[in-house]
DNA sequence: TAAAAATACTCCATAGGTATTTTAT
DNA sequence: ATAAAATACCTATGGAGTATTTTTA
């Protein structure tokens, strides 16, 4: 479980599609493809139903999301903060 | 920022060096030095202060250090629910 | 039949290991 | 002198790309 596949997940998640999610990480669709595959593996579960050419978030999807969506919004505060920080100290010097 | 080095930031802590951290980590200690010298790099803060043979936190790695559990924490129970649904489909089957 | 995802493959970046050096107790 | 981290170097794994095939709406 990285937090790529993470990002990449709530893509897909939010562009409802493996090519939709491509274009907004800056990846080609077998690389969608590859991370979500990977993650699937590792988890154990399937997070997407695949239906020819749709797709819809399966249950374990469904139960990950929240997750998801924690995992990448404390990386972003936790950034965020360390950025503040770095700012503070730039104007004390 | 991976969880792999948000990981090895935590065994640091608590293991209270690079050393002792790989052993826990399964890894040697120059990985565990590449991995902690790739997250400063991509923060841009230093998160130990070495001073020759000792390590500790910095102010930057007091900041992280509750993001960092609080991301490993999701992980795992992200996995922990994801099995427990497995397990009760099987179980239904 | 056209779109979207999967697959096959190739290549390269990078993560990890070994060996060694540096540094502060 | 010794214990711990950093550095240099090498290798191999796997992640990303291109090209193609498969599938269903």
């Amino acid at each position: 479980m990285t937090i790529d596949q993470i990002e990449t997940f709530l893509a897909v998640v939010r562009h409802n599609g493996f090519r939709h999610a491509s274009r907004a990480l800056f990846l080609t669709q077998p690389s969608v493809s590859t991370r979500i595959h990977n993650l699937e593996k590792e988890l154990n579960v399937p997070l997407f139903i695949r239906t020819g050419r749709t797709i819809r978030l399966s249950e374990s999807g469904k139960l990950l999301l929240p997750y998801a969506e924690g995992i990448v919004r404390l990386c972003c505060e936790a950034r965020a903060e360390l950025a503040k920080m770095r700012t503070v100290h730039h104007i004390i010097k």
